[in-house]
DNA sequence: GCGCTTTCAGTAAGCGCTTTCAGAATGTTA
DNA sequence: TAACATTCTGAAAGCGCTTACTGAAAGCGC
């Protein structure tokens, strides 16, 4: 920008008449002759003069502006999290910077590469890691020299090789304790909605379904397990894919709200009602499915607060040798989505 | 941050043996001797360098970051909008800061302070001013020496008090449109749940609305209105409190789609259907409102263009003398939400 | 009233980078 | 080979700010 040129704190002290350390300290609030004081903000109000930040945070005062990756801003699960985030920052007084990767991995690189280039203080990053191993290493890379330098870096729901403080949903024990729910209800043929298998949310959520199904005695058809991205329309098309080629289950498990609700529409479109022909549960709760109908039912993760821990993290000094992993448990949630069967 | 010292450019032009000059030019991709400009990359890769965004903003190059300010990313609508910004701005390499001032006027005029300190190049304002006219006119004056800067602020639907460029739904004539398209379905007794009569999109909405009716012969009751917060439980309760109140209308239009969300919720708490017993209609058509049952009936914005528009705006110079200002018009869709009545 | 400490303003040295300018090195033409 | 044009590199001057460090003025006890 600067098409025409800038206030700078050197006109301010040349109005207030005085040098320009003192304009400096009388803005920045240490001791100054009350009068010389007035002076200068009085100039400094007058000028409508602006600090640049760079030259500040180049002149040494520290930053405040902290970096929050995250996949997909639009998609509520990511908005409730970085709600949470931004509550924090807020009370903290610190700007976030907020990007969306659109799960590029690139993308996501490049945004740490810039924050990185800012100086900031902080980098969250929100969501699952990529499927090839080979970004999150170079993710890694570009993390470590970061962190070397004194930057501070939190993860939320993260793939875990990263080795940085981590905030993890209890990804396995939520599903495993909405499949025990499920049995409950007497379902015993299941269908599920799965997301990239690279992912440890995924492995988790699946694994701990699966294996607690596997503890009551049923086992999972491989056949009645779709794979779809974590989004609406993954949702809506896994869905598809698994009732075009035959659906046998009474329940449908898809790894994700946002997944769920894709399902439902699709299993609407196909004629099929939730929860009378199939039930259908998600997981995280997001705002949203409380509003649907019937209500779905879910796992249900506490998603301000996996923000909010996120950046209290980043924002306080780890004492300990080890990296700080704060695990936070989800609660089932049976709704309308979900109905009782006879068990057969 | 820094606890530890950066690598610096002079540390990658002592380890390659060049001047940091042409240092400076190789990592700029400045014509440079192949061999030496190797070498430069060579030792800035081994050393892990990041250039100092600060020191290069203050030292001229320009800035990539962009700031865009919004009241709750939260919110399905501002997520939407945000997404459009963030692809545009993605597809132009910059980053973008987003702030959600959770409706704190503060906030955010000290969000738009701390924009203008760092110089960002231009500033989008996304979603209604404020209530009170003095927040409106201290924002202006935060602005007005940004723009005089040189700083590029574009806005959405935003109070037009503020002279600069806008990207402006159609809220009049989409809210007549739904008028109309409600009166052809049969309906004759209307409730409106609206928001803060200060906000223009809240006149505009509302205005349009009754002023429709009233060219057809329909009388809009006051009692029949209620204000709330833009919010799911703003909707909720201004539902609650209208059918507490005596609810006299087969249809009620929420002037957000999350306002009609939190009134379908408080409908169905009263054991009321919907559209069996009232219709329901919202504006927005943010995306979940498809998958709800029934689908909600709204004035379909084109959200994402919105924020993408915005961003365009802002990114190109403005070559007239006038402030540009694009409407974008909406488009009634009638879905499940809102039924046929017989006009008695 | 004289040395002493204590305030407080001013001078100047960077922070890490880009860029102008001048000079060295190379290539071109007669 | 001399004279000149053409690259390309390096030295150095800032960008706007913070913050030692320095020195002047003022307050203190004796």
């Amino acid at each position: 920008m600067q098409s025409r040129t800038h206030v700078t704190l050197e006109d301010v002290a040349r109005a207030a008449d005085v040098s320009l350390a003192t304009a400096s300290r009388a803005l920045n609030g240490m001791r100054v002759t009350p009068q010389l004081r007035d002076r200068v903000l009085a100039a400094a109000a007058r000028l409508a003069y602006t600090p640049n930040a760079h030259a500040r945070a180049l002149a040494g005062a520290s930053h405040r502006t902290v970096g929050v990756i995250c996949h997909d801003v639009t998609d509520p699960y990511f908005a409730a999290v970085a709600g949470g985030v931004m509550r924090v920052a807020g009370a903290n007084d610190l700007l976030v910077m907020l990007g969306s990767t659109f799960r590029d991995p690139e993308r996501e690189i490049a945004y740490v590469s810039m924050l990185r280039a800012e100086r900031a203080p902080a980098i969250l990053l929100i969501g699952s890691g990529f499927e090839d191993p080979r970004w999150e290493r170079a993710l890694e890379a570009e993390l470590k020299p970061y962190l070397d330098g004194g930057g501070r870096v939190a993860v939320v729901s993260r793939h875990r090789s990263l080795k940085v403080d981590s905030v993890l949903p209890e990804n396995r024990a939520g599903a495993a304790a909405l499949a025990r729910a499920l049995l409950g209800l007497g379902h015993r043929r299941f269908a599920v909605l799965a997301g990239p298998r690279a992912l440890t949310t995924v492995t988790d959520r699946f694994g701990g379904f699966r294996d607690e199904l596997a503890a009551a005695g049923v086992t999972l058809d491989p056949a009645q397990v779709v794979e779809g991205p974590f989004t609406r329309d993954g949702g809506y098309q896994a869905m598809t894919a698994l009732l075009t080629r035959g659906l046998d289950a009474t329940c449908v498990f898809a790894l994700t709200d946002v997944m769920a609700i894709g399902a439902c529409a699709a299993l609407r479109d196909h004629g099929l009602a939730v929860p009378d022909d199939v039930s259908v549960a998600g997981f995280d709760d997001i705002p949203i499915v409380r509003d649907l109908t019937p209500a779905l039912s879910t796992v249900a993760l506490p998603l301000h607060q996996l923000g909010e821990k996120a950046m209290e993290m980043a924002l306080t000094e780890n004492t300990g040798r080890r990296r700080r992993i704060l695990r936070m448990s989800g609660e089932v949630v049976l709704r309308g989505s979900t109905a009782k069967v006879d068990a057969r």
